[in-house]
Order: C-alpha cells, then sequence, then structure tokens
RNA sequence: GGGCUGGUAGAUCAGCUGGAAGAUCGCUACCUUCGCAAGGUAGAGGCCGCGGGUUCAAAUCCCGCCCAGUCCA
C-alpha cells in the first residue's frame, strides 16, 4: 500500500518546490516537508498544537472572512461559485436530495451519488462551494475536546474529470491549496506538511493529503481515482477497487480550523462563536462549567440550521436528531443555570447567522413555535419521569440498573437526571459504566431491513405515452415480448399509455384489442425500465394491437394526483415553509399526503386548508409539465423538488402549479387545476410524532365521499327520531365529528352507539332539539342520569327486603333471599352494614351474597352450588361472593338452596 | 420503520395474581376566625380510551383499533 501512495502521492510539485519526502517517527505515515530535519508528520497526536496564542497568518480572520478569501481565491482561478434558490450559495444541512443520509455532512455529499456517478454533470466544474455542514458523530467530544463541532462549514473546490485529468488534477490541487493558505492566508509555506493518506467511502476510493500547520489538519485534499469493483486488483479492508475514468478532486477546507489558526485561542470555540460565549458567561448562574457552555453555544447554531433549512422535530428519521440536540442542549441549559429560554438563544443566532445566511431567519416565526413546544414537551416528560422515580424510590428505597434502563428507554429519563432526584431523596445510585451498550443490547435483536434489490432485466423498453400527452386515451402498439403467468400473460409494447404503478399513483387498467379481441389489462408494472402489462388472455411478439385505458380510473386518480399537490400548496400556504412531504399514495376514492408539521392540525385549521385549496381551484390555474436536466431543476427550483423523493437520473419532470406548488413529480396530471372542480378534506390525522396525513377526496369522488356521509348522517337521525326531533342541519360532516366526541367512538360505530345508548338510557318521551350535537348531548346526560339511578337505592327497597328476613336457629343471624330491580351488590352493600345479616339477592343479572362483618361465614364455600344451578359457577370473597349462569328461570331454585346452604353451614357452626 | 410504556375523578396516580371503583391535591357548602392562612365536617365530581373475545363475573386476562409518551436506526 505504502508503494500505491509513494507512487500516487509523487508530484513534480512537490519536487520543484523542494519538498522531501519523509516517515513520521511516531505514526509512521509518509508525509512532504520542506523541513530538512523534521522527524514527525505534523499531525496529532503526534505533535501538539502549536498555534494557541502563537497564530499563524497575515492577520486574525473571522469565519465570514475565511470564507470570503477561499471563494474569491478559487473564483480568481476560474472556479464558480453555485447559487440555489433560497439557501444561496450553499445546499441545506439536511440532504434532501439523498436518500441514504440525513444530513450534509462533506461538501462532496452535494454531489452524491448523481455527480460522483458521472450520471449528471456538475452544476459546474470547476465549481468552490463552503457547505455548512452537520456531524454527531462525535457528540459528546463537542464542548470538551476543544476543537469538535456539530455544525462546521466545509469548503472545497471540485473538479470532475471525466477522463482522467482534462479540468485538473493532483498537481494543480496542491498548487491551489499551498497558494491559498500561504499567499491568501499567511501561512508559512515551511510550517505546512502534506501527508499521504488513503481514503475511501461510499464506493470510491483514491489517495489523498492530509494538509497539516501547527498540528492541525486545516484541510484534505482527496483524489478520487477508483471505484468499487469486486474484480478490481486493489484491496483495501476487504473491498476491491479498479481504476475508474472519472477522477474528481474532492478537497475539504476547515473552515473554522482556519479561521482558529490564524486566532490562536484557546480553543475554536472562543474563534467560532465568540458573541454567543460572552453572552452566556455573562449571564449564567453557574459559568464555571466551560464545557456545558461551550456546548449549549455550539449547540443553538446547530439548531439554527437544522430548524432553519426545514428540520421538524420527531421520533423518526432527520427529526429525531434534531430533538436529541434540543434535549441536550435544554440539559445544558439547566446545568449553567441560564435565564433564557432556549428559543432566545436559537433566536441570537440567527441574528449572529443573519448576514451570512439570511434564509435561516426566515423562519424565525416557526423555529420559535418549535422550541416553544419541544421545550414545554422535555419539561413534561421531566416532571412525569421525576414522579415515576420517587414511586420507584418509596417502593425499592433503591434504583436499580434495570429501572435505570426503563426510565431512559421507555420514558426518557437520562440516567444522571435519575441520580440527581434520588440524591435529593437521600438515596445514592451508581450508574454503571457500560449503561449504553446495555441499552444497545436491549435493541440489538430488532430485525434488520430486508434490502430489496431491483430486478435486473433485459427487457425491451417501451416508448411512455403518456408522458407525451397525458391525456392519451388510446393508442397503436406493437407486442414485444410476451410471459406466460401462473394468473394470465405479461406484454410489453413499443409503447404504451398505460401508467405503471408508482410514486403513490396506482397502475391504468383497461383493454388491449386484437383482433377485435377484448383482452383486459389488470395492471401495469415497472419491472427495471421496461413497462409491463398484465393481461387475461395471449398474444404474440408482433401482434398490432389497440390499446385503450380505462379513463375514469385514471381521469380520477389524476384528479386526486394533481390534487395532492394543491392540497399541499394549500397546507403550506395556511401553516408555513416547513411543510414537508413525507410520502403520499392515491387511490379511486379518496388520496392522502403525509407531511411534516410540529403540531397535530385542528379542526380550525382543516376547514382552512380545505377553503384555501377549493379558492386555488377556482383560479383554474394552468399545471406546467416540464422536463428538465437536474443542475437547471435545482437552480431554477431548489431543493423543494425533492418533496415526494430523489428521482434517479439526469432528466427530471417537474409539475410546476405557479403559485401554488412545484415538486418533482413522474406521475400523469391535469392540463388545468379548474378540472379538479372541488376538493373536500375528509380529516387530518397525526400519524407519528411530527407527521400528519391528511385525507381528501377530489371532483366526483367528493361528491361521493358527502354523499355518504349524508346517509350516515341520516341513519342516525332516523335511530333517533322516536326520542327527538332534529330541526337543523348546518355542517354535517362537523357536527358527526362532534358526536362521535361525545361518545369517543369513530363515526362508523356511531350507529351501534345510538342504539346501545338509547336501550340504556330508557328514555320515555320525545324532545325538540336544535340539531344531531345537541341530541347527542342530550342523550349522553340521559344516559349518565340513568346510570346514577341505578346506583340510587330506596330506602323503602331496604327496608322491604330487611323486614323479610328470616331468623336463624339458634343464632343472632337474620337471612334475607329476595330479587330487587336495582343493583344487588349496592342493595346487599347497604343492608349488611347493619350486624348480623346474610343476604342473597338477584337483580336479574347476578345474584350477589354479602354477610355482616360479624357473621362468621365463608360464603366462598357455599356459591360454587348455588351458580350450578343457575348453569354456571360463582366466588368472590369471604363475605362478598357472586354467582350466575344462563339459567335465569331457576333462580327460585337457586335463591332456596343458598337459603338452605347458609342456614345448614351456620348451625352446623 | 422497529422496540418499550401509558390511557381510571379537574390534576398526580394507586388498584391490574379477575369478585362492592380508591388515595392525595384541587373544587363546593358548612363549622372555627374580626379577616386570612390553617384546621374540622359533609359533599359534588368516573362510558376505568374505543370495539371485540374468554368468563357466572373484566378497570383487571386475550385480540384489534385510537390517542399520548419514549428510545434506537
Amino acid at each position: 500500500m505504502s508503494d500505491f501512495l509513494k507512487k500516487e502521492c509523487d508530484l513534480k510539485y512537490f519536487h520543484d518546490n523542494k519538498y522531501i519526502r519523509k516517515k513520521c517517527k511516531k505514526c509512521g505515515d509518509f508525509y512532504w516537508t520542506l523541513e530538512k530535519n523534521s522527524e514527525l508528520c505534523g499531525d496529532q497526536p503526534c505533535v501538539p498544537f502549536s498555534f494557541i496564542e502563537k497564530p499563524f497568518g497575515k492577520k486574525p480572520l473571522t469565519l465570514s472572512e475565511v470564507r470570503e478569501s477561499f471563494l474569491s481565491f478559487f473564483e480568481k482561478n476560474n472556479h464558480s461559485r453555485l447559487c440555489y434558490p433560497e439557501t444561496g450559495e450553499r445546499c441545506p444541512v439536511i440532504a434532501r436530495w439523498r436518500s441514504d443520509i440525513y444530513l450534509t455532512i462533506a461538501s462532496i455529499a452535494d454531489f452524491q451519488p448523481h455527480v460522483t456517478s458521472g450520471e449528471v454533470p456538475p452544476p459546474a466544474n470547476p465549481l468552490v462551494i463552503s457547505q455548512p455542514c452537520i456531524r454527531l458523530n462525535d457528540l459528546e467530544q463537542v464542548g470538551v475536546s476543544g476543537r469538535h463541532l456539530t455544525t462546521f462549514e466545509m469548503m472545497g473546490h471540485h473538479a470532475f474529470n471525466k477522463k482522467i485529468d482534462e479540468i485538473y488534477f493532483k498537481e494543480d490541487t496542491v498548487r491551489f491549496c499551498d497558494e491559498y493558505f500561504t499567499k491568501v492566508i499567511g501561512i508559512p509555506k515551511d510550517k505546512i506538511n502534506y501527508k499521504e493518506q488513503l481514503w475511501f467511502g461510499g464506493g470510491n476510493a483514491g489517495p489523498c493529503l492530509e494538509v497539516l500547520a501547527g498540528g492541525l489538519e486545516i484541510a484534505t485534499l482527496v483524489f478520487m481515482n477508483m471505484v468499487e469493483d469486486p474484480e478490481g486488483s486493489f484491496e483495501i479492508e476487504d473491498s476491491k477497487y479498479s481504476p475508474n475514468p472519472l477522477n474528481i478532486v474532492d478537497t475539504g477546507y476547515g473552515l473554522e480550523r482556519v479561521a482558529w489558526c490564524t486566532q490562536g485561542t484557546k480553543t475554536v470555540y472562543e474563534c467560532v462563536f465568540p458573541e454567543m460565549i460572552k453572552w452566556i458567561v455573562k449571564n449564567a448562574k453557574d459559568n464555571s462549567d466551560m464545557q456545558s457552555i461551550y456546548s449549549l453555544a455550539d449547540h443553538s447554531k446547530c439548531l439554527s440550521f437544522m430548524l432553519g433549512d426545514g428540520i421538524v422535530p420527531s421520533n423518526v428519521k432527520a427529526g429525531y436528531l434534531a430533538r436529541l440536540i434540543i434535549r441536550r442542549s435544554l440539559r445544558f441549559l439547566e446545568k449553567i443555570k441560564l435565564d433564557a429560554s432556549l428559543k432566545d438563544i436559537v433566536f441570537m443566532q440567527l441574528d449572529l447567522l443573519e448576514k451570512d445566511f439570511p434564509s435561516l431567519k426566515k423562519r424565525k416565526k416557526q423555529i420559535g413555535e418549535i422550541l416553544d413546544i419541544e421545550t414545554q414537551r422535555y419539561h413534561d416528560t421531566l416532571s412525569k419521569g421525576k414522579n415515576l422515580v420517587k414511586r420507584i424510590i418509596s417502593d425499592k428505597k433503591t434504583i436499580d440498573k434495570d429501572d435505570l434502563i426503563l426510565l431512559y428507554d421507555t420514558h426518557g429519563m437520562q440516567p444522571e437526571i435519575v441520580k440527581n432526584i434520588a440524591k435529593d431523596e437521600g438515596i445514592n445510585i451508581e450508574i454503571p459504566k457500560n449503561f449504553e451498550s446495555m441499552v444497545a443490547e436491549l435493541h440489538s435483536h430488532e430485525t434488520d431491513e430486508e434490502k430489496c434489490f431491483e430486478e435486473k432485466t433485459n427487457l425491451p423498453l417501451s416508448e411512455k405515452l403518456y408522458y407525451k400527452d397525458h391525456y392519451t386515451k388510446d393508442f397503436n402498439a406493437k407486442v414485444l415480448w410476451v410471459n406466460k403467468t401462473n394468473n394470465g400473460f405479461e406484454v410489453v409494447l413499443d409503447k404504451t399509455a398505460f401508467y405503471p404503478e408508482g410514486g403513490g399513483q396506482p397502475s391504468d387498467i383497461g383493454f388491449l384489442i386484437y383482433n377485435s379481441k377484448k383482452i383486459r389489462v389488470s395492471h401495469v408494472k415497472k419491472q427495471g425500465n421496461a413497462i409491463v402489462h398484465e393481461i387475461d388472455n395471449r398474444l404474440n411478439v408482433g401482434d398490432e394491437v389497440f390499446g385503450e385505458i380505462d379513463w375514469e380510473h385514471r381521469y380520477t386518480l389524476m384528479r386526486h394526483h394533481t390534487g395532492t399537490h394543491v392540497v399541499n400548496g394549500a397546507i403550506r400556504k395556511l401553516l408555513g415553509e416547513h411543510i414537508w412531504q413525507a410520502g403520499s399514495q392515491l387511490a379511486l376514492e379518496d388520496a392522502r399526503f403525509d407531511f411534516a408539521h410540529y403540531t397535530s392540525v385542528s379542526d380550525d385549521q382543516k376547514k382552512k386548508i380545505e377553503v384555501f385549496a377549493n379558492d386555488f381551484v377556482k383560479k383554474k390555474v394552468d399545471v406546467k409539465k416540464l422536463l428538465l436536466d437536474r443542475n437547471t431543476a435545482e437552480k431554477t427550483y431548489g431543493f423543494r423538488l425533492y418533496q415526494g423523493g430523489v428521482p434517479p437520473g439526469n432528466c427530471i419532470r417537474v409539475l410546476d402549479i405557479p403559485g401554488i406548488d412545484f415538486e418533482a413529480c413522474g406521475g400523469t396530471h391535469l392540463n388545468n387545476i379548474g378540472e379538479i372542480e372541488k376538493i373536500r378534506i375528509i380529516k387530518i390525522e397525526r400519524i407519528q410524532d411530527g407527521i400528519n396525513r391528511v385525507i381528501f377526496a377530489a371532483g366526483k369522488m367528493a361528491d361521493i365521499y358527502q354523499k355518504e356521509e349524508k346517509e350516515v348522517y341520516q341513519n342516525l337521525v332516523d335511530i333517533l327520531k322516536p326520542f327527538y326531533v332534529i330541526k337543523e342541519s348546518i355542517n354535517i360532516s362537523d357536527e358527526l365529528k362532534k358526536v362521535a366526541d361525545v361518545f369517543s367512538v369513530p363515526i362508523d360505530q356511531l350507529d351501534k352507539t345510538l342504539k346501545r345508548f338509547i336501550k340504556e338510557s330508557k328514555i320515555k318521551t320525545r324532545k325538540t332539539v336544535k340539531n344531531l350535537l345537541d341530541a347527542a348531548d342530550d342523550l349522553f346526560s340521559e344516559w349518565k342520569k340513568q346510570q346514577k339511578d341505578k346506583k340510587k337505592v330506596t330506602s323503602d327497597d331496604i327496608n322491604g327486603l330487611i323486614e323479610s328476613a328470616e331468623k336463624i336457629n339458634g343464632t343472632n343471624y337474620k337471612i334475607i333471599t329476595g330479587i330487587t330491580n336495582s343493583d344487588a351488590t349496592i342493595i346487599s352493600g347497604a343492608i349488611i352494614k347493619n350486624s348480623g345479616f346474610i343476604v342473597h339477592i338477584f337483580d336479574g343479572k347476578k345474584l350477589v351474597s354479602m354477610a355482616s362483618e360479624d357473621v362468621d361465614i365463608d360464603l366462598r364455600e357455599i356459591v360454587p352450588e348455588i351458580g350450578k344451578i343457575l348453569g354456571g359457577s360463582g366466588g368472590g370473597r369471604q363475605r362478598m361472593t357472586q354467582c350466575g349462569g344462563p339459567n335465569k328461570d331457576k333462580i327460585d331454585s337457586a335463591l332456596e338452596t343458598a337459603l338452605n346452604l347458609t342456614k345448614k353451614k351456620l348451625q352446623k357452626n
């Protein structure tokens, strides 16, 4: 391997400039240096930092100054800056254009995977960027090590060479780097070493040079020139690589590190967040804990980017990472006793960042709301957990490691917090050293996701008529390929208007007509890039067919699909720019659309969304269906394009409904949103923390839905008719929902529930009420009254029974057997408050037996026998038993048996 | 996406090895006081989240669903 690096890194530039190649005495790596006598590579831990309080450079530079110096230096050297809508000269910190990572972790990440794979040309070549990145892998080092940050900017100049080095490769990269550091920043040439390393990741590999100054790695110059290849001859960590003609210059300059070595502050934090740290130190009641102060300064910047770029906290995906940082920040806030909210601090960060990153502050309102909600939720969790900890302590007098794991995993209580609460209770607990691995162990049995491999097929491709004109209803085509399956046949045509299932849009159905014979197309799917029609009769290769899609079916789906984009626009208009699609699925009768939002959506908001959506529809806006190359699309629309997911390839279909919504979308759509006719929001539900689902129907389906709803409503009115005269109905769906809330059942169970409540409340009169809701409210309170009445027992009932008591010979005990209309347990309970009673009372449902406290009897010994007579069994406690069974007609015999058995029992004693 | 937990009075929760729905705080009235705090007495307030199953009997056991919380990727 060292031979490989020696060859790869043996640059003319080094020789021309009198660099010599040496081997580090400590780590054994090779490096290029101007210092003849040097023995160490210049990286940590081989050497300590030497720039602290003795900075390099012409003068101390701020972050903005370093950024601008870098961008303009490379711009002067023919590199292009990038510019996107919204974020400007950078990409968002949430990697919207990628499905393999959540956060942008490097400048090259902006161009993966499409550009680095060669599929998409680079947006400019060569180019320069300063990309804010978030890395959470060394989270516990942040604020502690003095150099770790969650959020940093990676400056990069990138060149993408299709044929080895037609733009530039190793020589020029090192020359640019050296010139930038020595001439622009002013680091002495002899203080910079270049260390040879091997780089690999994400299916690529290549040599790299680490640029070291003062013990700090200030840049890494990566030369990606190999690709993973099972046949390759070069092996790194069990993977094989072979040379790749696509040679990519991937450089990463640590903006904060460059600034730091020109300032020479004690830690990188003083250089990166000077104002923030000063403010926190001044305002914290406990300003001795610098690590927490550094962390808070760092985390608040991280949150500014995360939330400013549109992440919504959640228990899943990127949202979880945001919550993780929020929770950590709140803990730091508590630790240093800072009398400010996290919102205040993030708002200060937004102000500080506004000049360089103006887009972040545009979402200030939502960021504030999110932080308020999350702070509140954290405190709720904490106080609930506190009660739980106290309870465990009062139960067990200690907290063992299982409790700690339960408290953390299930209730979100950090072990340190538990320890503090326990300390207040006078209990000392140990946190196991391997706590984290214990939690990890708990999750280790989870099933791994099964990777689904895309079938590789060599099926012929078809011309997609449904894209040529989304309204193509029929067409002539030739059969190219046929396959027999268990249920029928599969065919591929030379061209087709049948849309294959995909992107949340179900497949088309219809017919293929051959020789005036109609062959049903039941489903159409994509197999690789081919479009396969599933049909129920045989066709042969070469057959000429006439295809006819079920237009009713397709048109409904188109209305729902275009409607989805309109609803998306309506939701964003009402709730804010952070609204982001999290999935969608169309169906014939309705469509659903999931979106990220930090609270649940109220009924009021739901109504407004429906109004907004229908206002849009009324505007009859033309729908633009564009086919753009990736770079143009991103430059024009920004990353909001990728709401519905990231499409493959360089050509992107964009659906632009001007002023309402735009999105990359491969579905079939209406030409004008007026064709939707109307949109009815059926419901909006919270399907997950941070994600809501809207279900709606468009056009004719909205009518059908409305009709069905009316039927449900009418059915309920009919059920209530004998008891309630309902005068009016204003908003049927609203009333149905509220009525369902009254009885806390889903709407489709309302009929059954109303019948039950009517039966149980035994209403006798007929009332006139305003609307269905009033009827429901009245019914419910009648029912409640009835329930209460059941429990009320008149003294007459009791006295009557007491009078019928029979004295047991030879004792002072009195026995009662009888039947009541009230609740037997309540009657019996009232009677046995007097001393010396044994009762057996039946109330139509159950036979209750009880004895006063002074009666020495165990009723459990006789109750099964009584129950047996009724065809069942019984049991209970010593002086309180119940029994029953299906044979209610044998109650007299059961009561008699009870009487006799009780007598026998007591007389014997 | 996966795991775990919870849903009982206005609030915090107990009860959950099936057998009369409870505690504490809060609330209302009265007593005590010049008044308040405090104390005393009495009382109101529960579809035990929803639906189904097992059982003579379900808040409790089993199966769905809904809602909330939490951890992990």
